[in-house]
DNA sequence: ACCCAGGGTTGCA
DNA sequence: TGCAACCATGGG
């Protein structure tokens, strides 16, 4: 991979393994939108993410020595203080796929149709409360709420003439009623959010107690938040807290686990743990090539 | 007028 | 422990 800046931008060069697209539509980011400046050849997005605004634009017309990728109004500080975190650039997704394959042959065609799939590190307190809107809505909901919260607590950026507004911090989202949080049409949820956030405030969910705790304990802690579950705690665990072998068994996953593997009807707990010793420390990337074979093969 | 959405909680056996 | 009704809201 090559790093340059051109003008206000910064541009990588033979970036390797990356597709926007895929990894943006996988279901696992819901603050960000396509821009109409997309083209057959290009496909361009704003992400919202860490405090910050990004435009970003993958170019896919040189597929031979891996992308290009322009992230507009963008010095490199700022790239490598957020961005190439944000997208797992330094993860080497090679030996990944190819552990996987190994394991799991018939998901060899999945993996190189859509090789260019990264695990994103999210915000913390964001993933949390975007996941636990995530229960019982469709994505186009999920970011609907995601946009209206945000709106109502999040400050103002400025962003290529257009002002959009970060996801609020915890302090910010605390300042909304119950009330409020249903305005954004949360529905049911919003109680469970107000429960997350004076967690997160009274400090026993925040990010520190994460650290040097296992993955078992850090879900187990993440569920004293009522309305998280196992799912949305293992999308917490993957999405944001780079806890690379949780593995988020939701309606589809089961059935498409089942599909592949068991044949019966089969609990989800038990199905996790069969990821665990499949996959191993890559169970989370499994999953998300799974939710595709899924897509492709069982969902009409 | 239904039914379901990449779930989770509550209540009741 | 297991199961199903219920939870708001929007879209098919």
């Amino acid at each position: 991979m090559k790093i340059y800046m051109d003008g206000n931008d910064t541009v990588l060069t033979h970036v390797e393994d990356f597709n926007l697209k895929e990894t943006l539509e996988c279901g696992q980011c819901f603050n960000f939108v396509r821009k109409d400046i997309s083209t057959d050849n290009s496909f361009c997005y704003r992400i919202i993410a860490h405090g910050n605004a990004l435009i970003v634009e993958q170019d896919n017309r040189s597929k031979e020595d891996g992308c290009i990728l322009r992230l507009y109004n963008t010095d490199i500080h700022e790239y490598e203080t957020i961005w190439e975190h944000y997208f797992d650039l330094y993860t080497d997704y090679k030996t990944i796929k190819e552990s996987i394959i190994k394991g799991s042959g018939e998901l060899q065609d999945i993996i190189k149709e859509n090789s260019g799939i990264r695990l994103l590190n999210q915000e913390y307190f964001e993933t949390l409360i975007s996941f636990i809107i995530s229960q019982n809505k469709q994505i186009p909901q999920i970011k609907a709420v995601v946009k209206n919260i945000s709106q109502m607590a999040g400050k103002v950026i400025k962003d290529n003439g257009e002002e959009v507004y970060s996801f609020p911090d915890a302090l910010e989202l605390a300042k909304l009623s119950e009330e409020n949080i249903r305005e954004c049409k949360a529905g049911f949820r919003a109680p469970y959010i107000m429960d997350a956030v004076r967690l997160y405030l009274d400090g026993s969910i925040k990010e520190d107690e994460f650290i040097g705790i296992s993955t078992d304990d850090a879900r187990k802690l993440l569920m004293t938040v009522k309305g998280v579950g196992e799912k949305v705690a293992n999308c917490v665990l993957l999405y944001s807290l780079g806890r690379r072998e949780a593995f988020p068994v939701d309606v589809w996953m089961k059935r498409i686990m089942e599909h592949l593997y068991f044949k019966k009807d089969t609990d989800k707990k038990v199905i996790e743990e069969y990821a665990y010793e499949k996959y191993g420390e890559y169970a989370g990337y499994a999953q998300q090539y799974l939710f595709i074979y899924g897509k492709n093969n069982l969902m009409k």
